[in-house]
DNA sequence: GAACCACCTGCAAACGTTTACAACCGAACG
DNA sequence: CGTTCGGTTGTAAACGTTTGCAGGTGGTTC
């Protein structure tokens, strides 16, 4: 038995239009009927029940959020500032985790369309055809992906992908390793094509390996794949495969940064504690959270608000894993 | 224009009713019928409208969940544990990060109230009689809480304080300080009681100090006081904190676990990567996280069903951060 | 052949809001 | 004094479902 707008309009003696007015639209109402009401509103407390309201209005409140993986700090990240943006503006967070399956990351989009004003999707995997026939039924802001007509928040992975190559030929490394991470996914086309922009203004060659599951396991079998290879430097995809590397070069004795060099991309928490510490690439991940939310929220406020691509810098931070060749092989 | 059960009814020549019927509870059409029904309802992309369908049935199909830190690798693993087995029992779900803030946590359950079945709640902070509040108008279920009346899925964290003490006195500590997580915090009070219950049994001296933030500027903080204290072994609130102070003995010179050793509790991913690698009391974080669910989902089916208190037991992982008391001090 | 039953289907009410429209009131205006 | 108008309120329709009830059909039982 929970209390409806209909007990409050009984008990104010006015009608139910007035409560809702006096909810939704306090100017409409006089100003001492609206203080009775919203006492006798506050005094029972009355919540208006969102789904009448959103049947009728055709708006929730809400905003979705579906990522391939919840395990991976990178991605909470995004999901914490995103949960925090939104909250500051009054809407709930539905959260769905993909498992990187595309499939399943379609799936989860549909069967929240209904239940959200907008999507914010993370689909490094998903098909461009997919992304533009899902933003048919559902105002869609995407999350480091460029899909033309539809609104992003782009990180500068490429750029920082040159930074890193930049710093290790700078060191002296001639031959570097790529340890690629999933082939679809865009982060990763986009790192590639930082990593060949780069390779036209420096003189080092860079072999791709992979892919590999962009996961701590993926990083420890990566690791012995890499050294077979006779490289000096790697770069991983992320923090956490370059975590799973560290491990398994530290289990075969092989020194970092002595013998290899080591950078990766993300600048977890976790990578200043490693030991030796990662260098590695920050990713603007709580300036993409909330940029993400704001996009979606401007586009929900005026549909016909033009579509942004907006790119944020990233930053190499180096810290204990890179240095010099060794001198010999 | 969204397409309706309407536009399904029409195209198959019968009535909403039937639509619905052949949709929701199928055996009460007849077969042919209802597979014309599901094709057209199939080729239109029709999907029902849940606040449609909530407004009058009462149900969501969500559920919420609120923890304090989403930042912090214990919770999204529940998190991802949570939404993993719930998508499988078709719920959807809500996140709401509370940043510890126990008003906030109170308000997040309050306004996701409506828009959910029930609610799993992780809230080290909130009092108990706000709890048992909330728990008035909400199906609810704790996360390492203990609250008579409400179901709760509980990590043996006591038990893991036991483990470790007696780990430490058997290499031969005998003073050793606790660095404690946040004062109300119902887990601290928990790893205290452990720890209480361990030192009748064992001849060591343990302080406890603190409260501190239980996040990686905390460890560092943490870790000067309680150098400090002469202590020859350190039992961390949880892996951020130790990381934290991990980095802070490194930083001035200090040898682990040559001359302090260092525990903590949850066994995150990164806890096996720092260097050296933390000894820690590893959370049975997944299994807690569905078992949350389970009790949740089976007290929606039948709100009769009995209050579980199910406690998941701990194990403490020995890895580089424990060894013997230096000689000499 | 009447009565019953199982099976299937449709009608219409209900869920709790919002909002277009109309109605009323007193004030201001001509 | 009639008209207009702004401010405030109420009436009722609408949103898209589910479900109790009743009606219809055809078969089975006595």
């Amino acid at each position: 038995m929970p209390v409806t707008i209909r007990d409050v309009a009984r008990e104010a003696k006015v009608s139910v239009a007035t409560v809702s007015r006096a909810l939704s639209s306090p100017h409409q109402v006089n100003q001492v009927t609206r203080e009775r009401v919203l006492a006798i509103a506050d005094q029972f407390g009355y919540r208006p029940s969102p789904a009448a309201r959103s049947l009728i209005t055709g708006k929730t409140g809400n905003i979705g959020l579906v990522m391939p993986d919840l395990a991976n700090p990178f991605f909470t990240g995004v999901l914490k500032n995103v949960q925090s943006r939104a909250h500051q503006s009054g809407y709930g967070v539905f959260i769905g985790d993909s498992d990187e399956d595309p499939a399943v990351e379609e799936e989860l989009v549909r069967s929240m369309a209904k239940q959200v004003d907008g999507v914010l999707l993370c689909s490094p995997g998903i098909k461009d055809s997919q992304i533009t026939a899902l933003a048919e039924n559902t105002t869609l802001v995407l999350l480091n992906r460029r899909v033309r007509g539809i609104s992003a928040a782009l990180m500068d992975s490429a750029g920082g992908m040159r930074q890193s190559i930049e710093h290790l030929a700078a060191l002296g490394h001639k031959r570097i390793a790529f340890l690629s991470g999933p082939r679809a996914s865009w982060s990763n086309k986009h790192r590639l094509r930082g990593l060949r922009a780069a390779l036209e203004k420096t003189n080092v060659e860079v072999l791709t390996l992979g892919p590999f599951a962009p996961r701590y396991s993926g990083g420890v079998q990566a690791a012995d794949l890499a050294l077979a290879e006779k490289v000096t430097a790697i770069i991983a995809y992320n923090d956490i495969m370059a975590l799973g590397a560290l491990a398994r070069f530290h289990e075969r004795g092989i020194d970092v940064p002595g013998e290899l060099s080591l950078t990766s991309f993300d600048d977890l928490v976790y990578a200043a504690v490693s030991a030796p510490a990662l260098t590695t690439v920050a990713m603007p991940v709580d300036a993409a959270g909330r940029l993400a939310v704001e996009l979606l929220l401007s586009r929900l406020s005026d549909p016909g608000s033009p579509v942004v691509h907006q790119e944020l810098p990233t930053q190499l931070i180096v810290r204990g894993t890179t240095g010099k060749p060794p001198r010999t092989r």
